[in-house]
DNA sequence: CTTGACCCTCCAGTTAGGGGACACTTTATA
DNA sequence: TATAAAGTGTCCCCTAACTGGAGGGTCAAG
């Protein structure tokens, strides 16, 4: 019989470890005094203890290793355990791996260009949303700050309750800029009467996944539209549809005020 | 001005999440009400919130984003941070690879096998340690038992404190197997004086890795080293010196009490 | 004025133990 | 045999980044 400080050296564990696998019944001693409290291990609980450290060393919580070992689980069962722990430590490695990436896209700028840059670019996958829409197009580029201006007045005036803050699409660019088509969303889940007549569409805005900046201020937005670009031919992706201006917040007098999330669809180069 | 409700949608998090940041001074609301303590957000703190999500899906700690925030980090030490995250995540990913490699062993038991072996391998570097040793050369192979077991005798004779169980110590396979020397050793402290005739040295024993398994009760050992062999050859590691037989506990009439550990130095194979 | 949605603070729980305070037990030494 | 040192016991607090819930106050709409 040993003491417990003993057997924490024959273990490999430090005694505050066995006085918890104790506590929470994962590891008992054979025989406690009743006196003093005194826990007393046995030779034949060294294999125990390794198998213990082992499984931890796969990376199975604590929890998991009491089923493996108290539960008699059959094969099967075990087998499916185990392939399932396999999966999640794949998982986890592919999550390491994403970090990595990102962290590396940071390094480079302040490397590069000596500091950090003033946007964020955060991937998001978007879940599809009913809208209704309204589109027009702007002879010239010089045009479309107005057009835009008068298709989010027309949407407004449905005063539809909103899900989410509208926001204007423009197609990939086009040479030369002559005749772009616009389209302006707002979402909602509202029921809209749309007749013939009406400019205005009710449609379901698909899933898909963006890399997005945040804009605030009434400073110059393209150098968003640029770091978002940049940051798409960094990591491999390339542009996948219509970009977006989402509208956050542009109802007010105070220039900081101003909010505007940029969007550019995106999808894995092979 | 926005409340926190309204602003946890913008900001794709949630009111706990807010409030915890409010808390710890990573993110504050522009104003609260005194009256009612109603935490108050502007748009212009979306992109700070877009800044933080970013920076933890970077695998920054709460309080290294804190730091890399406020502490008007120069563009030096900013790189360094930076670096230093990155190899963390490296370590971390390393880890996981070789949890799955590990894991991956049992899986290949329990598929090969249908049953989860009686040993678990693990893998430890030995520091180095003082000892005693002493040496003799078995004619034959049934000689080996006894051989070993009047060495231990000799060395037990010193009456030195140990500062780990005393151990066998085997070369590598001989063949044919005569002729086979042999070595036992006392870990210790103590300080033994050597004279011409003893049949014992002070020895430092190096440090190596080792893969080992226990084996506990009175059953044939070999099984514990054929599941060692099989284990080495598995995951890529190959035998590197004499292997070793530590005597955690044979001093006992029970034979359930018994109990050995057995270890091979190793090298990764190239 | 009421109702329901929203917000507040405080408390407890999550993992796998580590650190420390204080009391008691065992072991070694004098 | 007395004492001191080392070992062990329980108990409580701490970690990181929140989540869930209780109990109570606030706000906007009908």
């Amino acid at each position: 019989m040993l003491k417990i400080g003993e057997f924490a050296v024959l273990a490999d564990m430090s005694i505050k470890t066995l006085r918890y696998y104790d506590d929470i019944g994962l590891l008992n001693p054979v025989f406690v005094d009743p006196q003093t409290g005194y826990r007393y291990y046995d030779y034949s609980q060294l294999a125990q203890a390794y198998r213990l450290t082992s499984f931890k060393g796969m990376g199975f919580a604590l929890n998991e290793i009491g089923q493996l070992f108290e539960g008699k689980m059959t094969p099967g069962p075990t087998r499916r355990f185990l392939r399932t722990k396999r999966e999640d430590l794949q998982d986890q490695v592919r999550i390491l791996q994403e970090q990595i990436a990102y962290l590396d896209n940071k390094i480079y700028e302040v490397e590069i260009e000596g500091r950090m840059s003033h946007y964020e670019v955060m991937v998001k996958r978007l879940e599809p949303m009913k809208a209704i829409i309204a589109r027009d197009v702007a002879p010239l580029q010089k045009d479309v700050g107005d057009v835009i201006a008068t298709l989010r007045e027309q949407v407004a005036r449905y005063h539809v309750v909103p899900t989410a803050p509208d926001m204007a699409m423009f197609p990939a660019y086009i040479h030369p800029p002559q005749n772009i088509p616009l389209e302006v969303a707002q979402p909602t889940d509202s029921i809209v009467k749309v007749t013939e007549k009406d400019t205005v569409e009710a449609i379901l805005i698909p899933a898909i996944t963006v890399a997005s900046v945040i804009h605030t201020g009434a400073s110059d937005m393209s150098t968003g539209w640029v770091a978002l670009n940049e940051w798409i031919q960094r990591n491999g992706y390339k542009v996948a549809g219509a970009f977006r201006e989402i509208f956050l917040h542009d109802d007010t007098d105070s220039e900081d005020q101003l909010a505007y999330e940029l969007q550019f669809p995106i999808e894995k180069v092979e």
